[in-house]
DNA sequence: CGGATTGTTCTTCC
DNA sequence: CGGAAGAACAATCC
C-alpha cells in the first residue's frame, strides 16, 4: 500500500536514472491502465523524455520534455515501478509474493518503457487499480488542487492542520484518510499517527481536545519524516524502484501488530477492529 | 468458499 | 447542495 513515504521513496530512487533519458519504446499490455488510449499514449511518449518527476500526495507527476504533456502515475494499492539498468541488472528485494518480482516482465507487468540507453522501466500492478494518464497543464493543475494539506510542507502548520481537521465532522480516521483534506496518509500511517498521539482512530472530531490535535499534528510530521528516512514500509507488495524493501516495517507500533504487547505502556495487547471499512489497529490501554 | 486485503471513486441518503 | 457513510472495484491469500 504505497502511501506518501513509499511514493516519495520511489520518486527519489527513479530520479537519477529516469530524468532526461530518451524513451525508445512503450509497450502497454493492459489498455485500461493508460489514457487517453494506447496509440496516443505511445505516440507522445516515444522519442520524448521525462524532464522531472514530482509528487503530490500519493500521485506522481512526470513532465515530458517535448510538448506540454505530463504523465500522472498512481500506484493505488499494488502498483510498482521497477527500474532495470542497461546491464539488465536489478537489485532484487525480498518480496512476499515471489512470483511477482521473479522475472521481468511477468504477468503483472502492464507497461514496459524502454529507453535509448537500454534501460527499462516496468509498471507492475497485481490488482490493476493503478494508472498512467497523459495530462495537459490544466489537467495537472486540477489534479494537484484536489489534494489537501500535505505533511512536511510549509503549509502544514498547527493552525492550518487544526482548521482543516475541525472543518469536518465524524470519525477521525475517515478525515485523516480523506485526500481532499489531508494528502499522503493511508491506512498504515493513519493508525501509526493515532498511536503516536494517543488518540483512538474511532474518536469523533468534535471531541478532540487542543492537546490531542497538537499531538496528531506532530505525529503526522514525525512519523512521515521517519518513514521516508527508512525508505517506507514494506507490507505485501511495496518495493522501491530498485526492488528493495522499506525498513519502516521494523518501526510499526500498531499496524499489523495485533496481539503484540504495546511497546509504549506494556499493559495491553494491540487490538484490531474495522473502521471506515478498513482494518484499524490501536492500543486499548494508552489510546483514549 | 466466504472473508479480508485497501486507495479512490461512485452511489446513496440525509 | 454538500457532506457523511458505505459500496464497488480487482486479484489473491487464508
Amino acid at each position: 500500500m504505497p502511501e506518501l513515504p513509499e511514493v516519495e521513496t520511489i520518486r527519489r530512487g527513479l530520479l537519477p536514472h529516469l530524468i532526461g533519458q530518451t524513451i525508445s519504446e512503450v509497450e502497454v499490455r493492459k489498455s485500461k491502465i493508460v489514457s487517453p488510449d494506447i496509440s496516443a499514449f505511445s505516440r507522445i511518449l516515444e522519442g520524448n523524455a521525462f524532464a522531472d518527476l514530482q509528487r503530490r500526495g500519493k500521485l506522481l507527476i512526470g513532465r515530458l520534455e517535448q510538448g506540454e504533456y505530463s504523465v500522472l502515475i498512481h500506484l493505488k494499492m499494488t502498483g510498482q515501478l521497477i527500474w532495470r539498468d542497461p546491464s539488465g541488472e536489478q537489485v532484487a528485494g525480498g518480496h512476499p509474493w515471489p512470483e511477482y518480482n521473479a522475472e521481468l516482465p511477468n504477468k503483472y507487468s502492464h507497461i514496459i518503457v524502454s529507453f535509448a540507453n537500454g534501460a527499462r522501466l516496468f509498471f507492475n500492478d497485481l490488482r490493476q487499480f493503478g494508472f498512467w494518464k497523459l495530462a495537459t497543464p490544466e489537467e495537472v493543475a486540477a489534479a494537484r488542487s484536489r489534494y489537501g494539506l500535505e505533511p512536511l510542507t510549509e503549509e502544514f502548520t498547527l493552525e492550518n492542520f487544526s482548521h482543516r481537521l475541525t472543518s469536518r465532522k465524524g470519525i477521525l480516521k475517515s478525515v485523516l484518510l480523506n485526500q481532499e483534506i489531508f494528502s499522503g496518509l493511508g491506512n498504515i500511517y493513519v493508525d501509526e499517527v493515532c498511536f503516536y498521539a494517543q488518540v483512538r482512530p474511532e474518536r469523533r472530531i468534535e471531541t478532540l481536545t487542543p492537546e490531542e490535535i497538537g499531538r496528531l499534528h506532530a505525529g503526522c510530521q514525525t512519523i512521515i519524516a521517519h518513514a521516508i528516512e527508512q525508505r517506507g514500509t514494506t507490507v505485501e507488495s511495496f518495493t522501491d524502484a530498485s526492488g528493495q524493501r522499506g525498513n519502516y516495517s521494523d518501526f510499526l507500533q500498531v499496524y499489523k501488530q495485533e496481539g503484540k504487547l504495546c511497546q509504549r505502556c506494556g499493559q495491553a495487547k494491540i487490538v484490531k477492529t474495522k473502521l471506515a471499512g478498513r482494518g484499524t489497529h490501536y492500543c486499548p490501554n494508552c489510546q483514549y
